[in-house]
RNA sequence: GUCCCCGUCGUCUAGCCCGGCCUAGGACACCGCCCUUUCACGGCGAUAACACGGGUUCAAAUCCCGUCGGGGACGCCA
């Protein structure tokens, strides 16, 4: 018996349904978010479908990054479905249609490609005679082997016009007269996107179609499709389009890594940090928040927050010719910082741990541990974990310029050698017998500045660039403490020593 | 070309549906100041937008029309 609650009514079943052509990016994995929090926000069903019916162009290493990409996300899916082992399905209702008089086949050669002829006379329709074809004609052709593709028979001349409301865009309609007749199935009898996606959608009693407004124009054809498949039709709700800084559509070939996920993974991000932004372009709570757990835009989160502009994602376009850091939009990278002091200590460390392991450092969870929180707000990505703390697990510190360990005065531009070489002899000494703790390492430098008659600054420095090999560093007493008393003192006299070529 | 969608600070956005509380709010970025042993964090402050033109109205970012600008769709791709 069928179900004959609308579809509004239903608990929600969503999917999210790419074409493994590339690995995953940025603005499907938007897509996926969305569909994922309205499911998750109204306790419905979220349903991930690989749209794979283009033999030509999908690829197993593609699947692959798909795959990697949303596991990286971490949000999870309730059922999964691939459209190439559904075959059987579509050509079946590809027929029914067929035999409903709904479809006609068109045996048109099939065109070269994509230079399309549409733009010189205003949109294509339809190839004339083929709608025309008698039955017999049809059927003899067939028959006797000719290739065809089955096309829609979209009504015409009836002034009939199609309508839906859809949830973000508000209400939509068009003359069916100005849609095309698209095709069901190719000439080698493979379904095509619209027919399988329909007839999925159907067959998987989908009640919401969350995706890129770049389908809009579509949804009349698949109005249409539903028709004609005796199925009601799903909601719809189209999403404003991400855009490049110069308002262009987001595509891997113009736009390069900056628009994989995969890149903002292994850049550093953390997965809730690329949602959270990914959340805001095109969606806002309406409450001047902008940081926010999932959990928190899984609760608040309705279709009719979503906007109707495009967003742009804000890259810098340097992004093809390397792995710049500034490359990303500002504001996912802030988003990333905040998100990363927002993480307990043990579990930063372990997130920093790999970034380590893959520059080739060996840091031991103990000694992470102890240094994450000396960094911890001083990066904005994970990666950057790796120049902030070297120094930490390098076991020889990498040659610096020993000018850097004499500090200057404001206006100076050469500093006092004597001087330095004198904080560094005063330090050694206090620090080969002080116990090595904040509070000790505190009182005992304060007091070695103040029997040089110095002030904090330029006691220092020289102290912090022996010990970590350049100025700016984490907090010197709790720097040192993490290295240990013997690290340091071997560090300060090989600053010494260094100094001596200045002189 | 045809059809469709969109247009608030540089960027993401609130406000728009149900005109007045908007001398347009928040955030990022940028700049400045404070905090401070460096860097960072944090705090404070500054600059910065209703695309344009007509209506309607006592009153328009908000409603209507037009213009311009941007984007999308028009495949036997998805």
């Amino acid at each position: 018996m069928p179900d004959s609650t609308p579809s509004s009514l239903k608990t929600p079943r969503v999917r999210f349904a790419p074409s493994p052509t590339g690995y995953l990016h940025v603005g499907s994995a938007r897509t996926f978010i969305f569909n994922w929090l309205f499911a998750r926000h109204n306790n419905g069903t979220m349903v991930l479908r690989l749209d794979d019916t283009d033999v030509e162009r999908n690829t197993e290493a593609s699947v692959q990054s798909i795959f990697e990409g949303l596991r990286w996300l971490g949000l999870n899916w309730d059922e999964e479905y691939k459209q190439s082992e559904r075959l059987a399905l579509h050509r079946q209702q590809a027929e029914a249609i067929f035999a409903r008089g709904r479809a006609y086949r068109d045996f048109t050669p099939a065109h070269s490609g994509d230079e399309g002829q549409s733009s010189t006379q205003g949109a294509w329709l339809c190839n004339p005679g083929m709608r025309e074809l008698s039955k017999e004609a049809s059927d003899r052709r067939a028959a006797a082997g000719e290739p065809f593709a089955l096309r829609y028979l979209v009504p015409r001349g009836q002034g009939r016009t199609l309508q839906f409301v859809d949830r973000v865009y508000g209400e939509q309609s068009k003359l069916a007269d100005e849609v095309e007749d698209f095709a069901l199935l190719r000439s080698d009898g493979m379904p095509t996107y619209h027919l399988a996606s329909c007839v999925d959608d159907a067959d998987l009693r989908i009640t919401h179609i969350i995706r890129g407004q770049d389908h809009l124009t579509n949804t009349y054809k698949h109005l249409l499709l539903f028709e004609a498949l005796g199925a009601e039709a799903p909601q719809f709700a189209h999403l404003p389009l991400l855009v490049a800084p110069d308002g262009s559509k987001l595509s891997k070939r113009k736009h390069g890594p900056v628009v994989s996920v995969t890149t903002y993974r292994d850049a550093g991000f953390l997965p809730q940090a690329f949602v959270n932004f990914l959340c805001l372009l095109g969606w806002s709570p309406k409450n001047d928040r902008d940081f926010l757990t999932l959990e928190e835009i899984r609760a608040v989160f309705t279709l009719e927050g979503v906007n109707r502009a495009n967003a742009v994602v804000n890259f810098t376009d340097t992004a093809l010719s390397s792995s710049d850091l500034d490359s990303f939009d500002a504001k996912a990278v802030w988003l990333n910082a905040e998100h990363i002091r927002a993480l307990p200590v043990d579990e930063l460390a372990r997130r920093l741990e790999p970034f380590f392991e893959r520059a080739g450092m060996h840091a031991s969870p103990e000694k992470l541990l102890a240094v994450t929180p000396l960094i911890r707000e001083r990066i904005k990505l994970l990666r950057d974990a790796v120049p902030a703390a070297d120094f930490f697990f390098l076991p020889q510190l990498a040659p610096y310029d020993p000018a850097e360990l004499v500090p200057l005065k404001k206006g100076e531009s050469t500093g006092d050698v004597a001087l330095a070489r004198r904080v560094l002899e005063t330090a050694l000494q206090a620090l080969a017998t002080t116990p090595f703790d904040h509070d000790s390492l505190d009182k005992t430098l304060r007091e070695a500045a103040a029997s040089l008659g110095l002030k904090a600054g330029p006691m220092f420095q020289p102290i912090r660039v022996a010990v970590c090999g350049r100025k700016n560093a984490p907090p010197l007493f709790e720097t040192m403490v993490v290295l240990g008393r013997e690290v340091c003192l071997e560090r300060i006299r090989q600053a010494e020593q260094s100094l001596q070529s200045l002189a």
